[in-house]
DNA sequence: TTAAATGCAAAGAATTTGCATAACA
DNA sequence: TGTTATGCAAATTCTTTGCATTTAA
């Protein structure tokens, strides 16, 4: 688990400063309900410091994202929703068996999607994907008019 | 299979105009490899009708996917992705078995990454996806800090 | 003829960037 | 002290909208 001191020392050792606005964005992005906006971020900060600015926070956002400890999904229209941590997917070729894994930020799209218009949990990691590798494409049939 | 003259009939059928501006759309977007923006659509149909505003390719679009022939997916960063055609998707809970079904359309973007990223081919149908329904959700464990 | 669609320009929403100033190390 | 990060404003990108004019039915 990612605590907020890890992810500032983190910061640190890339080198980076840690500044009071990156104390609240990664302590607010902790304590959020996991996924939030940017402007969401930037409006609870600003609740206790207004000086911290919505660019900030984005930037803050990006260089955390550059870390690979925080995520961004676009759900939908509208803006994206940033969260912490990273689990695992894994592809499975129907051809060759080989197995590919994917960043389980690859599904929050579609997490967020299935939650939002079914209230469906998708539990990844339970299932796999089925498909081709790439070394296995489907050959493309050409449909003759009839 | 809808073919463009089924689409600018299912347009007819609902009391819209047939204009040269929508027969273009239409054609393009089925003459297209599957996935286009509207920017490249709007660059296409300009090749010959540069009359056509970008404005009107967004609202034709609309209106198809309005009649659900038609519909578009965010694939990362950057404009969206038009297409035709739908599918389908089971969504199991493992609690008590239920069965939803999801339009595939709400699968395209993670279909897009995974082709994008890894060459794979997703076979959606093939594979149902797990996890809890509405009425069976998860309890949320709080995690005490140690 | 008349309601619907178009072209254009301008507005909107989300995000990024340039730059002078502030502040961490 | 020397970068790095910030705040602000302005630019960008994608998409939508208002409105006068054109066009299909």
């Amino acid at each position: 688990m990612t605590t907020a001191n890890e992810m500032l020392d983190q910061l640190r050792e890339k080198g980076s400063r840690i500044t009071t606005a990156r104390r609240l964005v990664v302590s607010t992005l902790m304590g959020a309900s996991g996924h939030v906006t940017a402007e969401e971020l930037a409006a609870t900060i600003q609740e206790q410091h207004p000086e911290v600015h919505l660019s900030t926070v984005y930037r803050t956002l990006d260089s955390l994202e550059k870390l690979g400890i925080v995520g961004h999904t676009h759900v939908g229209h509208g803006p994206s929703v940033y969260h912490v941590g990273v689990t695992h997917q894994h592809l499975v070729c129907e051809e060759c068996g080989a197995v590919i894994d994917v960043p389980a930020d690859m599904l929050e799209g579609l997490r967020d999607t299935l939650h939002a218009q079914y209230g469906f949990e998708l539990h990844i990691g339970h299932f796999a994907l089925l498909g081709r590798c790439a070394l296995h494409p489907h050959v493309q049939t050409v449909r003759i008019s009839p």
